[in-house]
DNA sequence: ATCGCTGGATACTTTTACTATCCAATCATT
DNA sequence: AATGATTGGATAGTAAAAGTATCCAGCGAT
């Protein structure tokens, strides 16, 4: 396959293909010659992978190519490969130790994980992420203690034992566990994001007592 | 208050507070005189506000915009101006009706939101989006079918219906209702989606079987 | 009186994710 | 063999988003 069917099999732009083999996203082609470059179903996989990332899970380019670094290097080994994948979906966030606030935070964070026994590495950077959202709602007036918390943790924890981890091939290719586990992590994160918008949709017209709307209600809103 | 201090209470520039006033996020001080004007409380909790749907939320600003100018607007009743925020937290995603592979997610979105006995909006953008994240998974090859997708949907429900919508106070002043509101939504939500994270490390740590590391470990991974 | 801060307007910067253009090499086709 | 489209590689340009910086005249406190 040349660059041109590529595309054309993407719908990706050729200058934006190009773009991405720059940035390390996209493995070069097979050379046939100076010229000439053939790509296979693996590029087109990978792509696909790429967009989905960029335009649902809305990750910065650099955060997709850290993943991908990872899973092509062969030197890292299989768990490290996913922490490495890991982080790279995290939002980077430089901890403020000095801050009482966020320390306060931050132990509760380490206390929450530590008393449900979850094996986190003491050092992941999604703790910091997740203190730092504890010390934000602190600072909109809605101070989160363990207890509010717990409910979230423990529904997260069922969802991923019961459905996300059992989609994950541990014993096949590393680059498909791996791109398994973005994919679930990314993708099935985004639908329960967007599960819960429509949930809380639906409550609040429950509790406000609003008739429902027939199907060819005219929309009460437009985008700007 | 002046700018300067409110500047040196929110910890954000005096620059970038007048952007949020030219934008329209943040209302216009009491004028006093031609060259000075009165912030209060409300201007800070506001600013508070903006920054954390901004870095924690990672909203644009005009999303920012869209949602404060619904609560400003005292001509919309209270459940429209909860719809505007809420559509104003959707990704916008434009519907593709004559795709095969999006006509059928869509579909499959809506009959599981009657299944459910859900009340939302038939126009809901809300709607859209979800099938977009449906016709991605299909294209990454991982198809979802609605048996899928419905214990994502009951957890949202429940974890709305027991925890968040208990925290929005529906018979207060409308700007309190939809900032708990948004608040709820974007800050619990990402609290959500990081615990996800984090229970996803620690499943696939147990699978795995890893010794878990001890709090002194060094890091294995870096940022870039 | 004057010195620094303010509001308001305008212009500039940075980052991110692309697009566009150019060029010589080369492949397929005539 | 001529030719015309396509390719890889390099470089430069663009668009949008979110700030930053600068300038200016007016006020207010010292």
């Amino acid at each position: 396959m040349r660059i041109s069917q590529l595309s054309a099999e993407s719908g990706v732009p050729i200058p934006t293909i190009k773009y991405y083999l720059r940035e390390g996203l996209l493995p070069q082609g097979d050379q046939t010659s100076a010229t000439r470059a053939e790509y296979g179903r693996s590029h087109l996989r990978r792509l696909r992978l790429i967009r989905a990332l960029l335009e649902v899970g809305r990750l910065p380019v650099a955060a997709i190519r850290q993943v991908i670094a990872a899973v092509e290097d062969e030197q890292i080994g299989f768990h490290d490969m996913l922490g490495t994948a890991h982080y790279a979906l995290a939002t980077p966030v430089e901890p403020h130790p000095d801050d009482e606030d966020w320390r306060e935070a931050r132990e509760l964070v380490d206390r929450m994980i530590s008393d449900l026994g979850w094996g986190v590495h003491p050092a992941a950077p999604t703790r910091d992420e997740l203190a730092q959202t504890v010390v934000t709602l602190k600072r909109l007036g809605m101070p989160t203690s363990q207890e509010d918390l717990l409910p979230y943790a423990t529904a997260a924890h069922d969802l991923v034992r019961e459905l996300d981890i059992t989609k994950i091939p541990f014993d096949g290719p590393r680059d498909v566990a791996v791109e398994t586990l973005v994919i679930c992590e990314v993708l099935y994160g985004k639908a329960f994001d967007v599960l819960r918008r429509l949930a809380q949709e639906s409550e609040s017209t429950r509790i406000l007592d609003v008739t429902p709307c027939a199907d060819d209600d005219p929309p009460r809103w437009t985008r700007p």
